[in-house]
DNA sequence: GTGATTATTTATCATATGATAATTGAATAG
DNA sequence: CTATTCAATTATCATATGATAAATAATCAC
């Protein structure tokens, strides 16, 4: 895989922990890019996560069904990681699907090969940890947010700390990010 | 410190990633044991995370205030680690505490100290990588528990997931956990 | 043990959100 | 461009949960 393609990522890289050369090749090698379209899963329901991807254009949202009901768990813009950490550090199916909302160029990585890498190359074990250490702190962050707010403060920070979500993704997608029905999200964005 | 007392600790450590004798002493080296009273801090509000707990035998939550509402994150028994990770990896100041809630003996380990010790020790970084990817699998598992459910489904989960924390731990505490008043967790409790 | 504090339950009322349905508006395929 | 589907809003009603207060029950300090 040609790294120049990988450019984003590796800049990404560089806020966790610099790679040397040599283990930025080794997973130049286990890479690839694929395009995807609007709508289209990433990842089926049902599939065990085995590779990790990266986003260098596009949006994307892991969701479930509970009940029949689609629930988006979480959104990811350009320059993310992203991955269903449930089933990749489990090695079990996913529930969850990866759906790409507008046209996407994403960069996927082998997990297998590269958890192989981790024995070779320790910064690369290293720049995993830190990167999901990192996403682990988000998602205990999350939990703040949802725990004991009203529905108008979940939308009125999320308004606050990530305005693109609300322009670029359907609301319908966000009621549910948000924990409430698509009305419930209307009836609040009408309010004052 | 002693190895002996901190055997509870590296059986865990087993069900992830053993580690070599010298590795263990290593840990052992950076390590201490304390005693806590049921209802004392062992972290107070405001604090930077500098210390990796396990705790040998009692029970934990970690707790903020949210417009002066005591609001439990999280409950922690034996055999577990506990960290405030929002500050452990951020280096930021955390606005949780945690609390003793029964007595309880518990081992520190100095969070400086152990990530020097990944250096010369990789088994050591990768044994608590995967700690905190699995502590980040469950937390993942929480959101799904809080999305779109009802009070009453996230109690009656709890009953069949974690009846420990029920028998165990005042109600007013678990409530906010829930994400409710302790006054629906009472009426929740009394139906049928 | 006794009184004082704290936790839990019960009751009443107010309100935010869900469910459903109808309407309007936007996106898409042909 | 038009028709069709899909997304978003608005309205009405039902209900779960919050807020407050009062009554028990349990725990703790002395």
């Amino acid at each position: 895989m040609d790294k120049t393609e990988l450019a984003q990522l590796f800049q990404l890289f560089k806020k966790y922990n610099a790679l040397p050369v040599k283990a930025e090749e080794a997973i130049a090698a286990i890479s690839s890019i694929i395009t995807v379209k609007k709508n289209k899963d990433l990842q089926p329901i049902g599939h065990t996560c085995k590779t990790i991807y990266f986003i260098n254009k596009g949006i994307a949202r892991i969701y479930y069904f509970k009940d029949g009901i689609d629930i988006t768990e979480n959104f990811f813009f350009e320059n993310n990681i992203i991955a269903r950490v449930e089933s990749l550090f489990t090695g079990k199916p996913s529930r969850k699907a990866i759906q790409i909302l507008e046209d996407a160029e994403i960069v996927g990585i082998n997990a297998n090969q590269l958890f192989k890498l981790y024995d070779s190359f320790p910064e690369i074990e290293r720049l995993f940890r830190k990167i999901f250490e990192a996403a682990y702190v988000e998602t205990v962050h999350r939990i703040e947010g949802i725990q004991f707010h009203t529905a108008e403060e979940r939308y009125k920070a999320l308004l606050q700390e990530a305005p693109d979500i609300l322009k670029r993704v359907p609301l319908k997608y966000v009621a549910s990010y948000l924990g409430i029905t698509q009305v419930s999200l209307s009836r609040i964005r009408g309010l004052k």
